[in-house]
DNA sequence: ACGATTTACGACAATCGTAACGATC
DNA sequence: GATCGTTACGATTGTCGTAAATCGT
């Protein structure tokens, strides 16, 4: 038994049992993967993944039970890496970050930049895309956090921390009738064509749900998954829109008048989400407490290796 | 960094920074010991072992760090191979208690005998020492459980689930005058010489507490580590005797007399170690309801996979 | 001076990649 | 017929053990 063979096993699962796709993600030929599997299931006397004539189509049972330590020790062998570069290399390495645009563009700016100030020699990377993405970045290790307001908590193997709430606010062009009615109701906002936020991203199904406890039901022109694009066509004059009230900065958006809308819709929690099991590099505990200030290291470290049911006794962040 | 080289390192550690002893211990040469550990420390970038000219006497911070990790790797290694045992040879195997002597002979045999009928392919296999060495054995991975009375709760890594509670009584020669005075007190024990079990073994220590406690200072003429020495050393009049009450075998002692103690002293747990993380072959859960009847699969597995703080949320065994 | 670790070197084994083959959809 | 997995084989690499050198107690 060795460890790449381990390593294949893995990679041929998280490519949905597709030995070569496999192969190429570990940048070897598709033969040895076949065979090192082949070897280990001689060695261990057990076949692992069920084939139809040739083809993999999925695992037996001792292969699932076999995956989930193989899953630790290839997570493990990573970590040993990252300790190795964490004593040898001290304030250096690569910092992933997957996130949402929201995220990106509107709350973690402030805390990249102390970041990076304080960490030159980190190669800081943003990658974007749906909560959804985000997750799956996480939990193949190509990513070292994940922030987003959705769909964190549901994956296996990540553990999500409460980072801060939000608000919403509706943001029209300038002169709109309905910066008139104050105070705001649901009612109002629903009179008017709306744009706003993609299924999936920031709260949007929150969104749903409210208009539909209140029996409305909105017309929803356009959808996008970044506010700037909502504010766009806002300013366009396509309709009105929904977004995060951090999205609104009243001093670029010089065409759009906001209104808030925070007692409309309940506050939404941005989490951010790390994997379970996983050694943190001295500079995430930085980052995480620079970005959430009431994640200290001990915290972090708490719910990390706790198996999840921790979640909810962690202390709950202060409302923005 | 290969599987070998952490192999290397857990063993270097458990001898205690013997490098040779480490290759000994695995069957290999000691050159290819310090040569691995090198090369992975050449790879990582960071010294695993602090090294007094040519001489290892300890870990680095940084090795600390990583051996934890190694350590975790080979267990999952061991746990992969399990598995395949589990599903390939099913009701096959070797199976390692290590326990004490009294629990060996007095406890364990019902479990035993009903196992080896149901079980007739596992090796099964006794280990006996001192509540500590069993302990060692253990986290070594040398047994497969441990059982005994006292400290196995202090190691890290071990879990230990109360299995049974057992009281101590009083054993004399036929016609001692000990036997007329009822009930028994802790004066009139206190007032003959004893024998009972050595430091360490079968609850000892709560033996001199609650001699203490009465401000009692017995005369304890010889301690053993099992109850049959201490039987045979009561039949030749060496004084009276303090054992566990399922020691005495009324068809067997017949030149000794019982009196119950129970309430004399509270009453000991014995109980059942195993490491933390590690994959229980299925006639394991079979023993251990075998042994416990109150410890079903699901309870074991709850426990094994809890970082240790639900051991106080065990169900109490029942008394006996 | 002895025990323990590192260095050097040679034999062996394992892994990897290319190429060809067989099966499945 | 295109994709996917297995088999075959040669080149390379890495590992292991013996022997010798070095260091520390």
């Amino acid at each position: 038994m060795n460890l790449q063979q381990l390593r294949f096993i893995c990679a041929v699962v998280r490519q949905n049992f597709n030995a070569s796709a496999a192969a190429d993600s570990l940048y070897t030929s598709q033969p040895g993967v076949s065979k090192q599997i082949q070897l280990l299931e001689d060695e261990i006397n057990v076949a692992l993944f069920v084939r139809k004539g040739k083809r993999i189509t999925g695992m037996t049972p001792a292969g699932e039970q076999i995956f989930t330590f193989a899953q630790r020790i290839v997570g493990d062998i990573e970590n040993i890496r990252k300790v190795g570069q964490e004593f040898s290399q001290g304030d250096c390495g690569e910092f992933v970050i997957a996130t949402t645009h929201t995220q990106a563009r509107y709350s973690l700016p402030r805390a990249i930049k102390t970041f990076t100030e304080r960490y030159p020699g980190v190669q800081l990377r943003l990658r974007q895309g749906n909560p959804t993405q985000i997750a799956e970045m996480l939990a193949a290790g190509e990513a070292d956090v994940a922030i987003a307001t959705e769909s964190l908590n549901s994956y296996a193997g990540l553990v999500a921390l409460p980072c801060y709430q939000w608000n919403r606010a509706v943001i029209t062009p300038t002169g709109h009738p309905l910066l008139q009615s104050q105070p705001l109701t649901m009612e109002a906002v629903a009179a008017y064509p709306i744009v706003t936020y993609d299924q999936a991203f920031a709260g949007r199904s929150l969104i749903d749900k409210t208009f539909a406890d209140h029996g409305l039901s909105p017309n929803i022109v356009l959808s996008a998954i970044d506010s700037d694009v909502i504010k766009a066509y806002v300013e366009l004059g396509l309709g009105i829109g929904i977004v995060a009230k951090m999205a609104y900065d009243p001093a670029r958006d010089i065409r759009l008048e906001v209104i808030d809308a925070s007692h409309l819709f309940e506050p939404s929690i941005a989490y951010l989400a790390l994997r379970q099991g996983t050694y943190l590099r001295g500079y995430l505990y930085t980052f995480i407490e620079l970005y959430a200030p009431h994640l200290d290291r001990s915290t972090v470290d708490k719910a990390l290796d706790s198996t999840g049911a921790s979640r909810a006794l962690l202390p709950l962040p202060f409302s923005s």
